[in-house]
DNA sequence: ACTGTATATTGACTGTTGTCGATATCATAG
DNA sequence: CTATGATATCGACAACAGTCAATATACAGT
C-alpha cells in the first residue's frame, strides 16, 4: 500500500501517475495524508499560486527568474524562497543557464495532486 | 475576469464548477490566487485530509463526528477544529441531528479545486 | 431538575511560515 | 582580476497554525 510516491523528495515519478491515494478512494493511510498534506501545503500560498501560474502559462514552457520578481510584487529573496518550496515539492524544476536561472513547470506532477482529490 | 468563486465564504457555487481560473490556463490574478490558496491551505493538514478521506469513502455519505475522533489519533477539540476548518473551506458541510453532527463532503468543491490544477 | 454524553469554544503554548535586509556565491563583461 | 549583475542563503522578526486541557453549550434520558 505504498502506492503514493513520497512527494518529500523532489524525485518525479515517471510514467503515469495519479492512480491511488486519492481522497474519493479509500481512507488515506497517515502516510499517505503526511505527503499529500505536503504538497497541498506547497500550493497554500498566493505567491506560490501566481509563480506557477506565471511559469506554467508562459508560452516557451519556461521563464527566467529574473522575470518573476516583479509581477509578484516582493523581494528578489522571497520569490526565491518561495521557488525553492515549489521545487521541492516538485511541482516545478530548473536549471541554471549563465547568470540565469529557467524555471518551468512539471505537469505529470501537477497531474498527480490533481488526482489526489478524486 | 471574476470567474473563480469566493473561497473564503462557505458559499458552494452551484451548477457546473472548474472551468476557469486554472493554473495551466491564464495567468492568475492575485485574487484568484487568493482565494485558491485558501482553499489548498485547507488541505494542508495531514489529519484534515485523513478527516475528508473518512467522510468522503464512507459508504453512506455521511459520518458522525463521534467516529472521527478516534481514527485519527487526535483529541476531540483538535477534530472539531479541523473540521471546522474544512467546512470554511466549503469543502464539508454539517447538519445536526439530536446530539450528533453529521458530516459530509461537497463533491462539487472538491471538483472545483481540482480543476484549478489544470 | 439532574446526570451523562456529544460537540464547540477558549486560552495558552509551541512550532512553523512569510517577509525582508544583509550577505554570500557564481557567472559574465571589461 | 576587478566590477557588475543574478540568485541563493542567513538571521531576525511578526504572524499564523496545530495541539491539548479546561470549560461551555446543547441535547437525551431518567
Amino acid at each position: 500500500m505504498t502506492a503514493t510516491p513520497a512527494i518529500t523528495q523532489p524525485v518525479v515519478t515517471p510514467g503515469v501517475v495519479g492512480c491511488c491515494g486519492g481522497i474519493g478512494a479509500e481512507a488515506l493511510t497517515p502516510d499517505q495524508a503526511a505527503s499529500l498534506a505536503h504538497a497541498f501545503a506547497a500550493l497554500s500560498d498566493p505567491v506560490r499560486l501566481r509563480l506557477l501560474s506565471l511559469i506554467a502559462t508562459s508560452t516557451s514552457g519556461e521563464v527566467c527568474a529574473c522575470d518573476l520578481v516583479e509581477p509578484v510584487g516582493k523581494s528578489q529573496p522571497t520569490v526565491s524562497h518561495h521557488l525553492k518550496v515549489l521545487r521541492e515539492a516538485g511541482l516545478v524544476e530548473a536549471d541554471k543557464r549563465g547568470s540565469w536561472m529557467w524555471y518551468r513547470a512539471v505537469p505529470a506532477r501537477v497531474a498527480q495532486v490533481r488526482a489526489a482529490l478524486a
